[in-house]
DNA sequence: GTCGTTATTATCAAGCTGACAATAATGACT
DNA sequence: AGTCATTATTGTCAGCTTGATAATAACGAC
């Protein structure tokens, strides 16, 4: 029995309308962006029932022609205003949720996805008004996970979603992708720190980081004193080896 | 806009059949399994169009009250007869495909997931007579991806989950997951090499390995000569500081 | 020009790495 | 019983990486 083809044929030849609850396919996004310091992820405020009132993720259906990452940028551009097809902004698939229980009303399979948008570490992108009637806003990320008022089955996916950008930043240069093309080792410092909640030492840092990053031979500007940065650029996609993540996850 | 909510009910408002080509959704399987120094994908051999004759991973529909990972099981049990609610395997989700194009008949989504067998090194699991008509045997992965015959992008599937395997083998301790509850050394050293297509200094592996293991304090009878191995149980998850996977994927 | 601040480099002991050798424990075969 | 080939495990060692911490260098502000 072959995966796509007896079986499809048998379910074509077998179907009937009313005999299968045809099965929604949504994309949801969980989208990060990292600001003084602190991981914010882009969140919606649910206008109608269930879950009235409570955040969820930014997200919609997936249309009949379009994969389900094109839909999720479609459904960005349509709740943020932001366009993923211009700006250079990283995205990947992150899981799909299937569980049958997890929107009341019908039948719901959401394949989520990871987002990184770059700033310069202070200014959040401005979303909100899209075309839609709801905006999304801002949210610090280790804070919604303390107080759980995520719509449907929306915190596990912010769970899983933090838990893969955490993960990949110790192996790959990920954390670039939320900054600008170019930027200070402070910065992408400032990062990790923000993901991982912790407080890396600059001098280490500096020595483990600098050989997977290209220099522009550009100096970052002092902001208020203090000697001149050297600007950096993303190159390498894998860090070896692998910086450690502090405190979580050691062995013994 | 809230993702599930609004554009759910403007969904249900608006549906009517015809509109939309109803969505399948499909639970695929990439099921691996070593033997003798060889790593094996299970596939089934297509009997209708398209792609006939050709190999394809198994799997099929998943039902309107399971979850994907549900149909899994059940199309692994159905297509192979291996009965993975009785079994301690490993299973996990890999990655959905959603390209409108993946199926020339219809619109199939398919939740794609890595399942992995123990065997001893040596006898791969009895699979073949399910209760569906064709079924499933044994295939070294290494030169199913050489040579380019899968149905569909059953072959990106199987890179992909080749990729997941080999990539959670540096920092976990899957690979015990293809191997018994109790194991030597020189049995998880062959899983890596077989999966990573290397060869790996025996000394080192042991010296970095067995920290991560529980030595049972039992012994293997030695084959034919030598000493008698140790065996060790799986305890930790997490292998810090991980496993350098050779040649490839370096940095510089 | 002095001071506070920040970036980058240096230092150092402790631990880890790859390469390789040495030891120990078996079965097979005289 | 003894020798041998084979395998598992432990040891060795120079070179590298690590975390911790300090020293140096390059600014802006006053």
């Amino acid at each position: 029995m072959t995966s796509d083809s007896k079986s499809a044929k048998e379910f074509l030849e077998s179907y009937e309308p009313g005999d299968y609850p045809s099965i929604a396919l949504t994309a949801d996004l969980v989208v990060f962006a990292v600001s003084a310091g602190t991981l914010n992820v882009a969140l919606v405020r649910r206008g109608g029932h269930p879950f009235k009132g409570a955040l969820a993720l930014p997200g919609g259906f997936v249309g009949p022609e379009e994969s389900a990452e094109q839909a999720a940028k479609r459904e960005l551009a349509e709740e943020t205003g932001l366009d993923l097809g211009s700006l250079p902004v990283h995205i990947e698939q992150l899981a799909t949720y299937t569980s049958p229980e997890r929107d009341p009303r019908m039948r719901v399979v959401s394949v989520a996805h990871l987002v990184l948008l770059e700033t310069d570490g202070t200014v959040l992108p401005a979303i909100a008004a899209g075309s839609d009637a709801a905006g999304a806003a801002w949210h610090p990320v280790h804070h919604i996970l303390r107080s759980n008022d995520l719509a449907f089955d929306h915190l596990k996916i912010l769970q899983d979603g933090l838990g893969r950008l955490a993960g990949k930043m110790e192996y790959t240069t990920l954390a670039a992708r939320l900054l600008p093309d170019e930027f200070t080792l402070t910065q992408l410092r400032t990062v990790y720190d923000a993901v991982w909640d912790t407080t890396l030492p600059a001098g280490n840092f500096t020595r483990k980081m600098m050989p997977h990053l290209k220099d522009t031979g550009r100096k970052a500007r002092a902001a208020t004193g203090g000697a001149p940065a050297a600007l950096f650029a993303a190159t390498d996609r894998h860090i070896h080896p692998p910086l450690a993540k502090p405190t979580t996850h050691l062995t013994r």
